[in-house]
DNA sequence: TACACTAAACGTACGTTGTACGTACGGTGT
DNA sequence: ACACCGTACGTACAACGTACGTTTAGTGTA
């Protein structure tokens, strides 16, 4: 792995150094910030160096997404009732997204058509077929969790961002607006304003999996 | 608003023209392809003088996003029952991003604190008032709606990019995975191949407003 | 030990990008 | 007639992604 030259010793240059590399950048400075420039510049190296190991740019944001999805811990107790495994299998990757803030990004908005994308989808394929769910009904459960997990992270960065470009009033910076047109945003502006992800999350996926538990399905549930 | 010179007739250039050549663009070639110089081209002008009526690349891309917002119409009848009118404002939302399939994107990954983009949040909030649910928990109502809506959209763009790039094997693309670790995704294959977006969207809709019907409200319900 | 082969790092170079800055010009008010 | 000013234009620069050819260090074979 590391070969001398001359009286330096140099550590080799390789995909998952270049990978690591990337996501640290992005974590740090943000994805705009990432250049393949800047990436080799991290690693001491010269440019042309990354394409020995990544197709170009693009190949090395899929390669991030991969990397980050492929270090979600999905644990799935097959003992446990069917909701709490659903319920935590969307929080493992709610958890991912929370050490990822910047990088996760990029997991929402490409494809990831590697194994550690396509894992998360076969647990929760599992999860409904345990539940009693039929084939096509799983799939659309699947898709509906998928979406809600995916826009709940997205919505919230979004909304970080408002909070954070518009300090200018900080009392009420919805102050400006016309309270005859937008009555019920003035009014609650405060709660618009307040920030708790983790509650606001658990509301929505509480929705999401007791409308599921309404749901007919074959079995009655087999709790364990 | 059009002054001669020589003996040709010039429109001037003005922001509307230019935001809206970039819609077209990004709708036409997709995101990547529009650049200042690209929308200039367009609109057969130099690329400096865009700058006299927007701000910067950033603020193009953030008037873009807010023209398709403006262009979102809301038919909400206080007649209806609540249910209903959350139904169609989130179809509302929808049908945008059936038109402008490509720049919708923009809306989900940029803010948008204009009135265009707070107007769909009054309505939402006028709604779940009306149904009779407190401020707070109206708040978060209207998060889990618009988290739905951005992750079903942006989840079913990513699924379309993945089918449109491997057609390597159409019949079963899931083919080369091993059954032994992904055993409901070869299984489901072609439930997973299927694409009825429409369908889709509306199961999880479905859940969502079931849900909040049975969530504990003050008044009844008071359908008309 | 000598030599050929290979993989990886490198340097150069080209086209494209966003935009800062200075210039030219046409319409309007005096 | 002249000054003013908003708008369009042209030039210029730094940074970008990456195609291509060259150098170098390691490994096999003689």
């Amino acid at each position: 792995m590391t070969v001398g030259r001359q009286d330096e010793v140099r550590v080799l240059l390789n995909r998952d150094r270049i990978v690591r590399a990337a996501t640290e950048l992005i974590e740090r400075e943000g994805a705009d910030a990432l250049s393949m420039r800047r990436v080799a510049a991290e690693l001491d190296v010269a440019v042309m160096s990354l394409y020995n190991h990544v197709a170009g740019k693009a190949a090395l944001l899929d390669a991030v997404a991969e990397r980050i999805l492929a270090g979600m811990i999905i644990p799935d107790d097959p003992e446990l009732p069917w909701t709490e495994r659903a319920r935590s299998l969307v929080w493992a990757f709610r958890k991912v997204a929370h050490d990822y803030p910047r990088s996760v990004t990029l997991v929402l908005t490409r494809k990831v058509d590697a194994p550690s994308g396509i894992r998360p989808v076969e647990h929760a394929l599992a999860i409904a077929d345990d539940a009693g769910f039929d084939g096509e009904t799983s799939v659309r459960i699947m898709r509906a969790l998928l979406a809600y997990a995916i826009g709940a992270q997205l919505r919230e960065v979004s909304a970080a961002k408002m909070l954070d470009y518009l300090p200018a009033d900080r009392e009420n910076p919805f102050g400006l607006l016309d309270p005859a047109e937008f009555p019920h945003v003035v009014a609650l502006q405060q709660a618009l304003l307040s920030h708790d992800p983790e509650t606001d999350f658990e509301f929505g996926l509480d929705l999401l999996i007791s409308a599921l538990e309404a749901l007919p399905r074959s079995e009655p549930g087999r709790t364990s």
